[in-house]
DNA sequence: AGGTTTGATAACCTATCGGTTAAATTAGAG
DNA sequence: CTCTAATTTAACCGATAGGTTATCAAACCT
């Protein structure tokens, strides 16, 4: 895995595949085989997809007999949060809407 | 490149020169050459890096003479922040809810 | 026109990623 | 104690990521 833990944690989000389990994790915890069943993926690749989730703090895993359910954490996703609030202004800010304004009636 | 755009961004920011990039075009455009400054890499490299980061929509690129500047996007980070939020409450406690409740009133 | 500066392409290399199948592990059920 | 179910581990494979060096292209400056 990437040494440093933010990339690590959007590394494991840049796969389509793995935001979806993050999505139904989002419903409750989940074993391994229900968490496969959208997929059409054999099971091991799924155990992977889990390890990559683990590592990245966005998911941990439990144990329930033969199960071993996956829960959502927060962790990880708090990560990215605070990465992406220095960035914030540059969507939300007044000057941005001004400035698409100003694109905007020159192009008219 | 990755199909879908949000895998591609998250991609794009899972490696922490492209985001020490974008921390830099926080501060303002910078053409290529003052981007690849602090880094012990080639300009080749650096130009890999900006085109990951184009094809994710995290920056676009100008031109000033034969220099070509980058300029950070905001809607890349507005991809990541949307999806994101489907999330917050999984870190975001009832008194951060409060929180933001009470700065929302306050701002008007 | 010729040289310099700034950046992009091309071709290549190695490591990692995302998947596979086959075998091992672990726990519950007869 | 054996059988079965749930999941992991091991070994392998093709494609992609991130880097390199060498070469090309465009724009500016005499």
């Amino acid at each position: 895995m990437q040494p440093d833990p933010l990339s690590a944690t959007f590394a494991a989000l840049a796969d389509p595949t793995r935001r979806a389990i993050l999505a139904r994790l989002a419903l409750g915890e989940a074993p391994v085989g229900e968490l496969a069943q959208p997929f059409a993926m054999s099971g091991p690749a799924v155990t992977k997809h889990l390890k990559v989730l683990e590592g990245a703090g966005l998911i941990s895993r439990g144990r329930i007999g033969q199960q071993r359910p996956a829960k959502l954490e927060a962790a990880g996703l708090k990560a990215v949060s605070d990465w992406l609030g220095e960035y914030r202004r540059f969507w939300e800010s007044r000057f941005d809407d001004l400035d698409d304004y100003l694109q905007q009636i020159q192009g008219e």
